[in-house]
Order: structure tokens, then sequence, then C-alpha cells
DNA sequence: ATACTAAAGGATAACTTTATCATATGTCTA
DNA sequence: TAGACATATGATAAAGTTATCCTTTAGTAT
């Protein structure tokens, strides 16, 4: 594989990473991790989405690496990839406080 | 206002702030600006992007505080904020590499 | 086995984002 | 001022993403 080839494919690993994260919903569901492990039925109720968006959207983070699962009888319970997930969330808050103002009114990228 | 509402800000920043990230585009020009700044036409040229293309991104890259820009005659120079941008890239490595196999074949992000 | 509960998965309409085209603005030089 | 060049902007069709509805799978208990 060429330098160029393997600097694209960085850029669209990249670009995955990020789409995990740019969903109300996924990014609901990792602050709510990032406390505790919870079953799916909790983050519903904590979060007021249906069973399904839920499921959905864990299947995401979990094949992204974001979550892993631990089937527990009839529950499965989800938490975070601390090794990894927890750092990164922490360092974004210095980006995002200094640019706050503008975030919010891009107009390109909008807060559907 | 809230904590209840402040953690729901707070996502939404997040959420901006990824999606700023999350686009072919946008990412291209951000690798690219790593190296050294360039003008608009320099990025057109070495992407292959055409040139509106590059202008709509480049003004959301610079609204949300990605890059600076400095009017030189004619031309316009684009930089990175290294403040905040280049240490957050360099971050994401750890977890793309750890998790590229899975980014790659989603299902629900996909590589478009 | 049947009923019950928790969670996953498929299809699709609604919504959002993107690239493109056409046009406008701004800056320089003659 | 006019012409040339660099970049920005508006509108919109196409592409991508999301939530929802509905069905299915899987585990548990009786």
């Amino acid at each position: 594989m060429s330098k160029l080839q393997q600097v694209y494919h960085m850029d669209n690993l990249h670009r995955l990473f990020f789409k995990a994260f740019s969903n109300k919903t996924r990014l609901e569901i990792i602050q709510l991790l990032r406390k505790k492990p919870l079953k799916v039925m909790e983050i519903c109720e904590k979060t007021g989405f249906e069973q399904s968006r839920v499921s959905h959207n864990l299947r995401c983070l979990e094949h992204c690496g974001f979550v892993k699962v631990t089937p527990n009888g009839n529950f499965r319970n989800y938490s975070l990839d601390e090794e990894t997930i927890i750092p990164i969330v922490d360092l974004f808050d210095k980006h995002i406080q200094k640019y706050k103002e503008r975030l919010e009114n891009c107009g390109v990228i909008k807060d559907g």
C-alpha cells in the first residue's frame, strides 16, 4: 500500500469515528454510560428514546468499539470502552468551551 | 440554567464539533493543513475538489474554530488552530488503530 | 411447550447533508 | 475604470442518515 493510500485510508477511519459521535442518540448514550454501565431498558427510560432507536444505535457504538456488551440473563449490560473513549471525550471540552458560540450557528452543520 | 440543561447543551456542542470532522472534504483539508498553511486554490489542486466545494467547507471550519484565515492581497491563507485541533487529531489515532476493521463495516455509518 | 420479557433487526419515509452549478464579491494591476 | 484573478455565496438535486413501525430472536420461568 502506498503512502498516499495510507493517508486516505486513515482519513476514512477518522471520518467514520466522528460520524459515530455526531448523532444526538449516540452521544446521549455515551454521556450516560460515562457514569455507569446500563441495560438497554435503563437507557430508554433515562433518555426517553424508544427501544428500537436505542438498540440500533448501540449496535453502531458496539460495532465501532465505543461500548462493550455483557449479556446477563435476559438483559444486556452496556459499558464504555474506558481505555480509548473516556480520555477522548474529556479532551474535547477544551475546544468546545472556546468555540461554543461559533459551533452553535455554523449554517453548514445544523443542530437538528 | 439547570444541571440537566447544561449537560444537554454540552451534548449538542459535542455533536456539532464531531459533525465538523465527519466529512470527507473537511477532513482532507484538515490533514493537508496539518503540514502547512495553504491558499484556497492550493487546497483545490492538492485534493482535486472544486473551488466552491472547498470554499463552502472552509467556511464551516473557520466558523467552528478549526482554522484561521489570513487575507493576503488577492489570496486567503488558511491554517489550523494548533492549540486545540492538533492534539485532538493526534489522540484519535489510538482508538482508530485499535478498531479500524470494525469502523470499516459498521452498517449504520457508511464510508460514502 | 407456552407465555412473558428484553433486546435486536429489516424496511422505509422523513429529514439532513453534500456537491454542484451559477453568480457575486473583492482585490490587484494597467 | 476595466479586466483578470481569487474566493465566497445562494439554490437545489442527489446522496446519506435517522427515527419509526413492525417483526423476530433469545432468554426465563411456569
